[in-house]
RNA sequence: GCUCGGAUGGUGGAACUGGUAGACACGCAGGACUUAAAAUCCUGUUCGCCCUAAAGCGAGUGCGGGUUCGAUUCCCGCUCCGAGUACCA
């Protein structure tokens, strides 16, 4: 028969599911391998033909490995919790658990059409009490620990306790909120048991605390800064503001030197490992006090404490809390101008206007902590008050914005280092020279100045050496709905956990999922919803990314260990130990990718994770992006659209508009035009202006979307072509990592080589026939070359050019008309991780059993079969290619030599020039430079 | 501005540590089979010049230099495209 693909991949999908093929046992022989997606959120629009393109690579990869002997992990599932569903569930009403559920029922039917081998009697969904009950566990264990910087890791609170029970806050090294008080063993043990609490909080790595935070109005919700691009809700778009709430935070801080430490150990594309560096964004520097008259200091932040002697003036923010109490009378009004003026930039005139130079004066003046000169204080609005301080020392020797803007005001230029060159040009930030006009660092040069400083203004209790951080804490709370309940209850306005028996705490029903009238997130819609019918509940719940930082863990858990009271069985997650291979996307990096590391690292802390990292190497996958197809109608005088559409190539001669055109109905730019009538009924009688009789369409790369009608669904072309041919083109489209437009011409190719694969093991009738015959030297040689460059691309994600490299053995053994079992049968195997179906198909047909294809032995490559004993030398005068000579490869280059010389052919191009030098390069080339 | 990535035929792309640039596939052109179409198969296909053809000659991997016997690959300078990020003190 011919290759039925239709038939062969419904009946082995079957088997596949009813034999449990891919299920994996938690203990094994084999070395273990752990191959991880990042799981989609199960959207209404179902998967478009880009999305599968990681689970192919990564399934591929699976596939191999367990062929190469290795115990392979390969889940799926569902992140399930999200804004769409809830989006929709306030425009229809319906429960988004029902929305998730449809969309989760049509992701999988997809996905099992593509034929993965996932286990997917592990699937998690983030949204499943069962699931986010370890989600809520897990934030219970950050509620109940602290970051102790002695030991450099997470503790639980009760030994914080016990400190304070024993020492207090004496020699305690901990991260922790700013406003935190010291006390003695004695005065903790007297404190009344809520402000023990509230104390606690300041400690906790969650904590609730008032501070400014992303607010997007029209989401109703607080944002985390990953969730905002440009100042706009990464979801939907709607515009962020800055607020103060009282909000759950998460202390991701404390892990900040850990988190960059990190990087350093693991596989990832050096792009991701630089986005988290800067997103963390370390700087070592010094915290400097300048006194002010009233005792009080203005404390600034600096990278460069050597140039503390030229500093001539302090900025402020204009929103640093001392800016009122600093401004004197007579700069009362033009503060308070300047003020105004910066409050009505936008974020965006902000960062769109970095190069006008503005600032006032507050008519005070601190002391330079080391000469005890006046410092005049002003603010301006390049400083932010979210970094840092929200002050800086101004040298604007040594600094671009701070002489831009001496400059503009008039303030002194000093040199600080004879290194300093054009300073009346633009400040010099040299670290070359040594330091002048620099009291005691004078001739000194940059390690010992900084040294020198940091020593002094410690003596002088004036300042300290200080890392700082851009890493903010994340926000952890979200006024929304279609999210994980917090475990916390509130007694007299502070908040506690539930008990552990209570968990999970179920998400309850409400009327509606909007807000309350008083404002509260929708939860406070729920009735009789109260901690032992009396206390109130958390009413936020946890953001996207909760369920996300911790999954793998999950699938860890056979749906055995999940009958057990934990989140996976310590001899799994010491058995799998981390992720080896996670493909996803890169627009991950600051989000999930961080926070899951973070999780990672504090259960590590904890004792209940093996690993530092989770994932050891990361693949990103290059997005696929839409292809447009248009076609041109014609305007006429009046402007009105016509009845005629005019091919591309003679679009100019016209007045046309463009219209989109479902891509479906293209092949190759050539619209199909009757598909095109019944797209477009109202264009039934349409006349067509036609270029050598076909209507070729316009194209444009955008976004994959509906009203674009550029969607191609990986259904229609499983359909059309089935799925083997899908995964093997969308390999073959190029570099996985490389993002492309999806461009569905060429899928013919894939198709034909399946096809061509196919005829290999059948006679002209289509019977099978396989002959047991011994085969060529040619034939092996043909299926080693195969075996060796399947191994090396697979190894290095190259999936394109191994689905070329299959082309040509087929292409080569169809010309020796080659039907061996001896070559076909491995050669099977080798495909096997690309096209699985009509493998596993052939596999049976060559009288092996049934399934066990999976887990055959991989090929094993010998090298014998590719020795050869003559090559065919490319031979050059100065490197220009003349002519080839077959030449034995076991002559020395003496008799090369001597045979170059000797040849005929070879003399008309040396145009009678002694050649001064032959390079020669065993099996490669042969160059003569004349 | 900074950081990172990229630029190769009509198209997607290949060339892995410097060694025959354009593999493989699409498209296109021509041919075979067929009453015809589809399917399949065969031949050609970087560009230019010369040419009935065979063959030959020249140019060629964004641009300009350099290193080298030899550069798509390494180095320096630039242009354009994409991604991230931003008065970060």
């Amino acid at each position: 028969m011919d290759y039925q693909f239709r038939d062969i991949e419904k009946r082995w999908q079957k088997f596949w599911a009813e034999n449990q093929t891919f299920k994996v046992d938690n203990s094994s022989a084999k070395p273990k391998y752990y191959v991880l997606d990042m799981f989609p959120y199960p959207s209404g629009a179902g998967l478009h033909v880009g999305h599968p393109l990681g689970y192919i690579a990564s399934d591929i990869f699976a596939r191999y490995k367990r062929l190469k002997g290795f115990n392979v992990l390969h889940p799926m599932g569902y992140d399930s919790f999200g804004l769409p569903a809830e989006q929709y569930a306030i425009q229809t009403g319906q429960h988004p658990a029902i929305t998730t559920e449809t969309n989760i029922n049509r992701y999988r039917e997809q996905l099992d059409n593509l034929g993965f081998s996932f286990d997917w009697s592990r699937e998690v969904r983030t949204s499943d009490p069962e699931y986010y009950k370890w989600t809520q566990w897990i934030f219970m264990q950050l509620f109940n620990s602290w970051y102790n910087l002695e030991s450099d890791k997470a503790e639980s609170t009760d030994e914080l306790i016990r400190r304070f029970e024993n020492s207090g806050t004496k020699d305690l090294k901990a991260v922790c909120d700013d406003d935190v008080r010291t006390f003695s063993a004695e005065e903790w043990k007297g404190l009344p048991d809520s402000e023990k609490q509230s104390e606690l909080l300041k400690y906790r790595l969650t904590y609730l605390r008032e501070s400014t935070v992303n607010w997007c109005p029209a989401l109703g919700t607080v944002l985390a800064n990953d969730e905002v691009k440009d100042g706009y809700s990464e979801r939907g778009g709607y515009p962020v503001e800055q607020k103060k709430m009282m909000q759950w935070s998460m202390r991701i801080t404390a892990y900040a030197d850990r988190l960059l430490q990190g990087l350093d150990g693991i596989d990832w594309p050096d792009p991701l490992k630089e986005m988290q560096r800067n997103w963390i964004g370390k700087s070592v520097g010094a915290l400097v006090k300048f006194p002010l008259n009233s005792g009080n200091a203005i404390e600034v932040f600096t990278t460069r404490v050597d140039t503390i002697y030229g500093t001539t003036f302090l900025v402020l923010a204009p929103e640093h809390e001392y800016v009122t109490g600093l401004t004197t009378p007579e700069q009362e009004k033009e503060i308070l101008d300047y003020i105004d003026q910066t409050k009505k930039k936008t974020e965006l005139d902000r960062m769109a206007d970095t190069k006008t130079v503005s600032g006032a004066f507050t008519g005070s003046y601190a002391k330079h902590p080391i000469t005890n000169e006046p410092i005049p204080i002003w603010i301006a609005d390049y400083v932010l008050a979210g970094y840092g301080t929200g002050a800086v020392m101004a040298v604007p020797s040594g600094d671009q914005r701070d002489w831009l803007f001496a400059t503009k005001f008039g303030l002194p230029i000093v040199a600080i280092s004879d290194g300093q060159t054009n300073l009346d040009k633009e400040a010099d930030p040299t670290k070359e020279g040594t330091y002048i006009n620099s009291g005691i660092i004078n001739g000194l040069n940059y390690k010992e100045a900084t040294t020198t400083l940091i020593a002094k203004l410690e003596e002088l209790g004036a300042g300290k050496a200080k890392v700082n951080y851009r890493l903010r804490d994340a926000i952890f709370g979200r006024q929304r709905y279609w999210g994980e309940p917090v475990p916390v209850y509130f007694k007299e306005g502070l908040p506690y956990l539930i008990d552990r028996e209570d968990l999970p705490l179920v998400l309850p029903e409400v009327d509606k999922y909007l807000p309350t009238e008083s404002g509260e997130p929708p939860l406070g819609r729920a009735e009789n919803w109260k901690y032992k019918n009396e206390l109130e509940y958390e009413l936020s719940t946890m953001p996207g990314w909760a369920g996300s930082s911790w999954y793998w863990y999950r699938y860890m858990a056979s749906q055995d260990d999940r009958k057990q009271d934990t989140f996976a069985p310590a001899e799994a997650i010491a058995y799998w130990k981390d992720v080896d291979l996670y493909i996803g996307g890169s627009e991950h990096a600051t989000g999930h990718l961080l926070y899951s590391r973070f999780w990672n690292k504090f259960l590590k802390d904890l004792g209940h994770v093996v690993e530092e990292e989770p994932f050891k190497k990361l693949i990103n996958q290059g997005m696929i992006q839409g292809r447009s197809n248009f076609v041109y109608r014609i305007i006429d005088e009046e402007g009105r659209g016509t009845n005629k559409f005019v091919s591309n190539g003679l679009k100019s001669q016209y007045t046309t508009s463009a219209l989109h055109v479902d891509v479906n109905i293209v092949m190759n730019e050539i619209l199909d035009l009757e598909k095109f009538k019944a797209f477009r009924p109202e264009f039934a009688n349409a006349e067509f202006i036609l270029e050598n009789g076909k209507y070729i369409c316009g194209v444009e790369v955008e976004k994959m979307s509906k009203s674009k009608f550029n969607v191609v669904s990986p259904d229609d072309i499983i359909e059309r072509f089935g799925a083997d041919t899908l995964r093997m083109y969308e390999m073959f489209l190029g570099p996985l990592e490389q993002s492309k437009p999806w461009n569905t011409n060429g899928i013919e190719g894939v198709f034909k080589f399946l096809r061509k694969f196919w005829k290999l093991f059948h006679d002209d009738e289509f019977n099978f026939n396989v002959s047991d015959e011994e085969p060529s030297k040619a034939e092996f040689k043909a299926l080693h070359k195969i075996i060796r460059k399947v191994e090396e691309d697979i190894e290095r994600f190259s999936f394109n050019t191994s689905v070329s490299s299959f082309m040509i053995c087929v292409n080569e053994l169809t010309d020796l008309k080659c039907n061996k079992r001896k070559i076909l049968q491995e050669l099977v195997v080798v495909l096997a991780p690309y096209a699985p179906h009509i493998t596993e198909e052939l596999w049976s047909l060559l009288g092996n059993s049934a399934g066990k294809l999976s887990v055959a032995a991989y090929p094993q490559f010998n090298p014998e079969y590719l020795v050869e004993n003559e090559f065919s030398y490319p031979v050059s005068v100065n490197g220009k290619t003349r002519m080839n000579l077959n030449i034995s490869l076991s002559l020395s280059q003496a008799e090369v030599e001597e045979l170059i010389l000797a040849n005929e052919d070879l003399k008309k191009y040396l145009d009678g020039k002694t050649t001064k030098k032959i390079i020669f390069v065993k099996g490669k080339i042969i160059n003569l430079v004349v």
